[in-house]
DNA sequence: ATTATATGTCAGGAATCCTAACATTGTTTT
DNA sequence: AAAACAATGTTAGGATTCCTGACATATAAT
């Protein structure tokens, strides 16, 4: 089992994943309806979050800090969009999207008082 | 936070710990009663394991295959006996309760077909 | 002003977990 | 051998947590 297994596993319980995280159940659903997270299910259907899940919630609420709404997280987070150029090639999502997504980037370093796991935290877990 | 503190983090709900251990509710709970263990409690009383608690219940389970008691190994787990001489000094156990406890110690290796977890590799989640 | 986004709140039901009691099996002890 | 003990299984009733769906609200975009 390699370390890309174990990010994956399904782990966490949502009230777990409120308190590491901070975010509301009401939130953290809403995020899987929108499709930023698609975490596992038990067998009796309720939500297990993994490593992975956790840190792209983190990420989320990092970005919605700074302005970003989900469908620019949405594509942040698949990868599809890069922090710089990148245009043409007729992709499906029009310019002014674009240009909407990027616009707040790289403003304020988030510093707000926080009490429980800040983004990037979380991957540092066990690095004895 | 440390390592430390990551590592007895309450984050697991029994569920999980059966999957990760493949120790039935009722054994994981038996060994809380016997103070191997001390998981943590939700505000409604339902237990959370950290994993140092999935740790020593990996360690529980090799131990229960190498033929220790469950006394023996919450000896071993408190650290209070150690793999060699150590004897004298009127502790609270019998020299043959100490004895039995060490007679089958070292014996065969653990080499049985796990699926899940086995002992010691819990520790490795994360060694990116 | 209207629509869309993000989140709150509530309700009814399902899944998971709790403790306590009793059963079972294998191993010591008497 | 009988009784006691150790470790685990099983069952039952109740508490807690989680589920989805619906409606409310506040802010932002059009």
């Amino acid at each position: 089992m390699n370390d890309q297994d174990r990010r994956s596993m399904p782990l966490f319980s949502i009230g777990i994943v409120m308190k590491l995280t901070e975010l509301t159940a009401r939130q953290i659903r809403y995020y899987e309806e929108n499709e930023l997270i698609t975490p596992e299910r038990t067998s009796g259907n309720q939500r297990l979050f993994s490593f992975n899940d956790v840190d792209k919630l983190l990420e989320i609420k990092d970005l919605l800090d700074k302005g970003l709404n989900l469908a620019g997280i949405k594509l942040l987070l698949k990868g599809e969009v890069i922090v710089e150029e990148k245009v043409e090639q007729k992709s499906d999502i029009s310019d002014k999207e674009l240009r909407k997504i990027l616009k707040h980037e790289l403003s304020e370093a988030g510093r707000l008082g926080r009490t429980s796991l800040r983004q990037g935290e979380l991957s540092r877990f066990f690095r004895s």
